[in-house]
DNA sequence: TCCTAATCGAGACGGTACGTCTTGTCTTGTT
DNA sequence: AACAAGACAAGACGTACCGTCTCGATTAGGA
């Protein structure tokens, strides 16, 4: 990675920090978490090694960062509010199925997996991330207003629920079988009552 | 690990294999998987490096077999079927909670979860171990045949669903919610209808 | 080392000058030339690292000019010359030997020797600053004027010779015979004719 | 430095060593002593850093035996004894000067000073290496029952005088005074009574 | 009974990465 | 303009493991 303007002192460089969590991504996605390296990423982002352990107290930091960057997803998880549970929550799913079906999006789950079970850090983002807290258990309360739920569903723990099984199934069974696993699911869990 | 009688020759020992796995799984416990090594194995087993790469092509392979064995589990996840499906699933949530609620569960989760997201072969095991496959599907099958359950109930996506919110929920947040956010979802999944 | 009053401005800072050279001559005192950083003369005369490159170009210049200004040996060379040249040879010895006799001064040598040998600057100084140029050699020309010495003898080479003697001895040996051998090397060089 | 036939195994490589040796003394010549670092000998010898710790404590250790092996020096110090003490020294003087006074002679010099002064391994094997112990001090011996020299000449301290004075005077002054200086001293030193 | 062959503990080998340290240059803001 | 402070790219330090290999000892089963 190419840095145009070296501009070093004794403030952080913006330039070196961004070299470095696009290197980051960029291996990441590459050769994934258990072959990301620091020397690596300092090599990736043609960047001194120092450089990065000062700013980042481990490998975890980095990706966490890059999670809340939103650098390891590209994607908009928050989807509409129709109206329809089911209908929004499978559009949601549809998003989070269509990393898991593109190319190496297996891998890039396991590898996501892998560094969040290594780094605390890491796993606190990872929910954030993929938008269960941000959308997901917001859109099930509304079902629970709304009587399309019942009042007593426990909204937070569905949310889990349904990414927990995608990710559980993802680490045996084959990509297909998951996502169609996912989709029964959420169909079942909130079909109308 | 001691061997006190060394006994090398020309058909697999059977003492060596007993010690390795032995280490792995005291080892996995005691320093985690990101922290266990072939060569820390070896020394604590008291065996060469080679009679592990030997019988095992890579660490994961080397916890599959532990988990297979359970040598990571010492407990007993079948539980009987007394008819009742919501009891009996609490009760098999109550020894998978007391493997998270012990001392050290909670890393012990986060090592049995890094492990499976490195290695397919771990990944492949887990659920098997942990008794999804085995009981929990199988039980909820039986309580569809009962009526107890909708028919067009998936079992399987359910259970993954259960297990996969301890999981993913154990990722981040604190112990105590992770179980009782489980026994309330397991509560609402399997209520009268 | 603390400088109470900070002083900055377009004229060199004496405080500066001082406090670096004072922690360079400490330094060397106490962890040797070979462990002596910048970074570390930096730190203990509280400066700024830039203030040490703007006015010396290497460590060698440092220690060059802590070595001209007698910040190493805060000890006197000069001898009076009582017309008995054994005798005034000795007692410069007897100066040069004090160092080498004191706690650490082996490794007092072997520091200065090793600044010498990576360094040119510091070589050219190191001489003079043992007062083989300004006092040995000046000696042994009077005592050749005096008849005391052989009307062809080297006086240059005999200086260097007897000071090459002490270090090249002190390399190896210990201490106690590297003194009793000087001595006795000067006894038989300017042994009555 | 290519190994042409990979010997691995629980005994110590010959061909590791001697790649090892012959990269050090390479890199001695070629970058002198101060920029001769451990990777540097690694990647010169085509080996892994470890094996080079395994079996060297330091770099000074490694240019111990490099020393002790004649690899630094390729010459030949002994000389026959003619009968004539001066004639044999200057001779044994000249085969020294040849080092000083070849391309980068000094330089070689300032290098094995500095490994000498800044390890005691190495100070210890100079002398030897120099043939001060082996021929210089010898032959003065002789020098001194053949009557050719004082009975009470310290012969010893001679030969540190001598090779010292050489050493010594390489630090500061140019070369050609150096040598030039070198054979008056012995000429004067070694003058028939 | 000997011989062949596979296994054992041990550990050296060429490598890669670790996290720390220092180098010499550069920048910031203060005096 | 000089200063204290310290970030920067670069790269060496010495350690830990990787996975492969060699070694000499040990032990089974076939000749």
């Amino acid at each position: 990675m190419w840095m145009n303007e070296h501009r070093a002192g004794p403030v952080r460089s913006a330039a070196a920090r961004e070299a470095i969590l696009d290197a980051t991504a960029r291996l990441f996605h590459t050769v994934g978490y258990e072959n990301l390296t620091i020397e690596g990423v300092a090599r990736e982002a043609g960047v001194g090694k120092q450089t990065i352990y000062r700013w980042w107290r481990s490998r975890g930091a980095l990706i966490a960062e890059c999670l809340t960057d939103g650098r390891l997803f590209p994607l908009e998880f928050d989807v509409p509010d129709t109206g329809d549970v089911l209908a929004d929550v499978e559009s949601w799913l549809d998003v989070i199925l269509s990393v898991l079906e593109a190319p190496n999006g297996t891998a890039l789950m396991r590898s996501l997996l892998a560094a969040a079970a290594e780094d605390r850090a890491v796993g606190d983002h990872l929910g954030a991330s993929l938008g269960v807290n941000r959308f997901l258990a917001e859109r099930l309360s509304v079902a629970v207003r709304d009587g399309q739920l019942a009042a007593d569903a426990p909204v937070d723990q569905l949310g889990d629920a349904i990414l927990g099984a995608i990710i559980f199934s993802s680490l045996g069974s084959d990509t297909a079988a998951t996502a169609q696993g996912a989709r029964d699911l959420v169909r079942y869990l909130l079909r109308p009552a």
